[in-house]
DNA sequence: TATTGTTATACTCTATAACTATA
DNA sequence: TATAGTTATAGAGTATAACAATA
């Protein structure tokens, strides 16, 4: 018998899509929608990346992601420039509009994340964390290989 | 410092969608889209519901739903009913063609399963699973209450 | 009046692939 | 030829709200 409920990718989907939907309601105020977020938080934490580098740090599909950067560019959150180096590669970085708009929501999702982690210990916490980045890496090492 | 490969929903959107697109990939030959596996894969486990009840089993979007729904009865994957008790619920079944195809696929996701947890223990497996579950409940009842 | 589900609208995401510029 | 990114297209998801049927 196939039980749904001990399944992982359930289990993670069910948790993931839980966090998304609130917490897209709580930055609303800030103007930005979740994956806008992903980029800036990524920017603001990694500093500024090549485009598909971002798409890999924040998982969203890179055509996506060239059309959300565009319009995050309009809006005067990011920067976009074509690198020195390499005339291909293009250096997404946080204008001061979208750093000022990260900076404003880190506390909140720094709140937010205590909420959903709310009667789990430090240890469990340390656990939970180090088990979906390994559940990942197995994942990422399947793309890679067989 | 805001350290984006510590924070929770970061870790869990990262894993899950690693997981989502993978098995997407897996599942296309048998015809079939995640969001269907994931009605398709309700329904084998806990047997006909409610839309509603079905909406919040799959944390799909009631509107988004009642569309994928209805695609599924044209193509003979569920059946539609009205209940008799109160006419305004709709049961939703598998029909033959949506059983067969979740038997076909429950075995897939269950090896997809173990490879996401290679080098994972019984032990550690059980702990992830009940975090992710505690993880759900904790933004659930921020859902009801304050 | 409240609940269950359907439908409409506008915008965004996804998959796929064709395309440009550069290497 | 390969890589980085852009753009086109079609189908699907999302948010929001209006709506119908039933309770």
């Amino acid at each position: 018998m196939f039980d749904l409920r001990q399944f992982l990718p359930y289990l993670i989907n069910r948790a993931g899509a839980r966090l998304a939907v609130k917490f897209a309601r709580e930055i609303a105020a800030n103007g930005v929608a979740l994956q806008e977020w992903r980029v800036l938080a990524a920017l603001a934490a990694q500093g500024s990346q090549r485009l598909s580098d971002l798409a890999r740090l924040t998982s969203i599909d890179l055509s996506t992601l060239s059309r959300l950067v565009g319009r995050m560019e309009r809006q005067a959150l990011v920067g976009r420039t074509r690198s020195d180096g390499d005339r291909r590669t293009l250096r997404v970085e946080l204008a001061a509009k979208g750093r000022r708009i990260a900076q404003a929501i880190i506390p909140t999702a720094e709140r937010y994340e205590r909420v959903a982690l709310t009667g789990i210990s430090a240890e469990e916490e340390r656990l939970l964390k180090g088990l979906l980045e390994r559940v990942y890496i197995n994942l990422d090492r399947l793309e890679r290989h067989g």
